[in-house]
DNA sequence: GTCTATAGGTGGATAGAC
DNA sequence: GTCTATCCACCTATAGAC
C-alpha cells in the first residue's frame, strides 16, 4: 500500500487547515482582528490543539506569510508558463489581486502592512521579502515589455513596479470597504492602461 | 475678560488631547491593535476618566473620523485658496498624505479601511464619507486640469480619480513598511507624472 | 494529537466617592 | 472631571491526562 493517499487526494491535514482558515480571518479581520478561538470554534477543535501545530500567534504568522509568498511565487511561475506576453502577463496579476478580493478579502500582505508596527519582528521581515519579490517579479516583466516595445513610461523600471504594486495594495483597500470589485477592476485596468507605449 | 484664553492658545481641553493620542496610535498600530490603557498611560490619566470623554471605543473611533475629515476638507480649502494651477493643487494634495507618512503614520481612514470588516457601522459609513469626499475633490480637480489641456487620460474623470485616490493610500500602506518615505515620493510623482498631457 | 483545566494578563466598561 | 475599585469577557499560553 502506498505511504501516501493513493487516489482522492486526502484531507488537508491539521496543521494546514488551521493556516486556511488563520489565513481567511486575517484577510479579512486583521491579525489583530482574530484569535485562536476563532480558528477553534471554526474548525472544530480547543484552542489548546491548536498551540500543538502553533505554539505562538508569532509563529502562525510567520508560517502564513511564508506560505502566502509560496503559493504567490507559484502563481507567478504558472503565468510565465502561460505567456509570453508582458501586458497579458500583467493582466493574470491582477487577476490574482481580483480573485483574492471577489472573496471580501484583502491581500494577505497589504493587510499585514497596515498593522506593521504591532507585530513581531520576523513577521515584518516576511513582509518585505514578500514586497520585494512582487516588485522584482513586476520590474522583470516591465523590462520584457519596455524591450519589445509595448511598454513605455519615463522613470525607472523599479519605480514604475513599486507604483503599480501600491496602486493595487490600494485599490483593493479602498474597494474592499464599498464590498465594490468592478472598483478595483477599472482602477487596475487604467493603471496598466498608462503603460500602453500607444498612447 | 475674555472668556476664551487671550492671547497664548490655551492647552487644547482634554476632549481634543484623548483625540490627539488616540488618533496618532490608531494611525501607527490600528483601531484593533490600541486600548484605552494606552491612551491613558500617555496622557497621565485613568481609563475611567476617558470613558468620561468618549463613552465606548466605537464612539471614540467615530469622532476621530468626523474629526479627521473636517481636518481634511479644511486642508483641501486651503490649497483651492492658494492656487488655481490643478497640478500644483494635486503636488499639494500628495503633500498632505507625505506628511503623515513622514511621522510613521498611515492615513487614518486607510487604515481603518484594512480593519473595516471589524468596525462598528457608523465607523464603517465614516470611512466611506471620507473616501467619497476626496475622490469628488480628485476629480474636480482632474476636471478643472483636463479642460485647462494640463490633464489627458482616456477613461472618466471619475475612476482617475479613483484610480489616484488607491494608489497613493497604497503608496502610503507599503513604503511605511520600509520606513522610506522617499518611496512614496517617487511613486506619487510617477502617477502624477501619467496625468500629463505632454507625456 | 487532542482534550480539560487553568494560569496570568489585558480588553472595554461601570459604580460611586471626591 | 477625575479618581479608586471592580466586573466580566476575552486573550495567549501551558500543564498534564488520555
Amino acid at each position: 500500500m502506498p505511504r501516501v493517499a493513493a487516489i482522492a487526494p486526502a484531507e488537508p491535514d491539521t496543521a494546514q487547515r488551521i493556516l486556511d482558515v488563520a489565513s481567511r480571518l486575517v484577510q479579512t479581520r486583521g491579525f489583530n482582528g482574530f484569535s485562536y478561538a476563532h480558528i477553534a470554534a471554526e474548525l472544530g477543535v480547543t484552542k489548546a490543539s491548536l498551540h500543538y501545530h502553533y505554539p505562538s500567534k508569532a509563529e502562525l504568522g510567520r508560517r502564513l506569510i511564508e506560505r502566502y509568498e509560496l503559493e504567490f511565487a507559484a502563481a507567478l511561475e504558472r503565468i510565465e508558463a502561460d505567456t509570453d506576453d508582458a501586458f497579458e502577463r500583467l493582466q493574470r496579476y491582477v487577476r490574482i489581486y481580483a480573485g483574492v478580493l471577489g472573496n471580501e478579502q484583502m491581500c494577505l500582505c497589504g493587510m499585514l502592512a497596515a498593522e506593521y508596527a504591532t507585530l513581531p519582528a520576523p513577521m515584518q521581515q516576511g513582509l518585505k521579502s514578500f514586497f520585494d519579490a512582487n516588485e522584482r517579479w513586476l520590474a522583470g516583466v516591465l523590462k520584457d515589455g519596455v524591450r519589445a516595445g509595448v511598454f513605455h513610461f519615463k522613470e525607472p523600471v523599479k519605480e514604475r513596479a513599486q507604483l503599480l504594486l501600491g496602486a493595487l495594495e490600494g485599490a483593493m483597500l479602498v474597494a474592499r470597504s464599498y464590498g465594490n470589485t468592478r472598483r478595483f477592476q477599472s482602477a487596475a485596468a487604467a493603471a496598466l492602461a498608462d503603460l500602453d507605449s500607444r498612447a
